[in-house]
DNA sequence: ATTTCCCTCATACTTTAGGGTGATTTGAAT
DNA sequence: ATTCAAATCACCCTAAAGTATGAGGGAAAT
């Protein structure tokens, strides 16, 4: 119990011990000057020395180290992950939302058919869709309407 | 000349004018001891404390700043990435270097048919090419096939 | 010398894409 | 109440894409 308390605080039991010493010292010296006749600037000297000492190592463990941060920029190569929708574009050029989500189908490849069945819709819905996207992308052709689509950012 | 001298080691002489005031201080109290029946503790104690302060300051000033460096890691998104060909990529799946280049077009959105001008050939050759291309990417239609290549990173 | 692959082109055929037009319904805005 | 845009679907027609198959020339490897 009593161990546990001593390591826990052993800076200030440390100190305190420190202290004692010090002082019995101090004494010791006052004892030897009373009883062997030694100059009192030496005793002054001792004493200076030793706070001066006392000083330092105080100084040195109540100040807290200054703390440099460091801010080190590591590149970081991401692929598609950071896909933000560019919602500027998208209102721009008046793409609906099923117009949108058609566009993302597109650029994953399905064909018209595969669209509909995906959307529970008719291919022909999917052709009007189609037909408005690329009128608004202002291209010929499903793939440059992909093209268009990921250079705009308007679809991941 | 000696003004800038003492300007340069200010500090150097501040702490000699220091001690030299201090130990003045010292030599008071001894010749207040002498004249007024001051006890020795209280003597002891001023020195002690003075020299105390004198021991921290001191350590403030010589020793240099305890620092703790904190490296901060800040990830920065690069996406510039500008396209680097996955050789690896096209060996393994026997692209030639003619279907290399149709695919690039056709992932520009060309039709065979503008491709096949631009490379001056025949629509029937790009038609080739591009069924041939299908087949080593395993997909059915142009814009998977394009989708494919990005993904593998054969296109830029 | 033979094989193999690439590149080219062709024919025939099927599928998919795309353009044009029009109609209906629904919901939001004026 | 009317207007307007979005969403849905249909029909017709053309263009483009894609499949299958074959064939010939050339270059490189075995």
């Amino acid at each position: 119990m009593i161990f546990k308390f001593l390591i826990r605080n052993r800076s200030v039991f440390l100190y305190g011990i420190s202290l004692a010493i010090l002082l019995l010292f101090i004494k010791w010296l006052e004892w030897r000057l009373i009883v062997i006749d030694y100059t009192i600037e030496l005793y002054v000297g001792a004493i200076a020395v030793i706070f001066t000492g006392l000083g330092i190592w105080l100084a040195k463990k109540l100040t807290q180290p200054r703390t440099n941060t460091l801010v080190i920029e590591k590149q970081v190569l991401v692929k598609t992950e950071h896909f933000v929708l560019n919602e500027a574009e998208v209102t721009r050029l008046r793409l609906s939302k099923r117009e949108l989500e058609v566009l993302q189908l597109m650029a994953e490849g399905l064909s018209n058919l595969q669209i509909a069945d995906r959307l529970f819709l008719s291919l022909d819905t999917i052709k009007t869709h189609s037909s408005k996207i690329f009128e608004k992308l202002e291209v010929q052709r499903r793939t440059q309407a992909v093209e268009m689509a990921r250079k705009l950012n308007i679809i991941s």
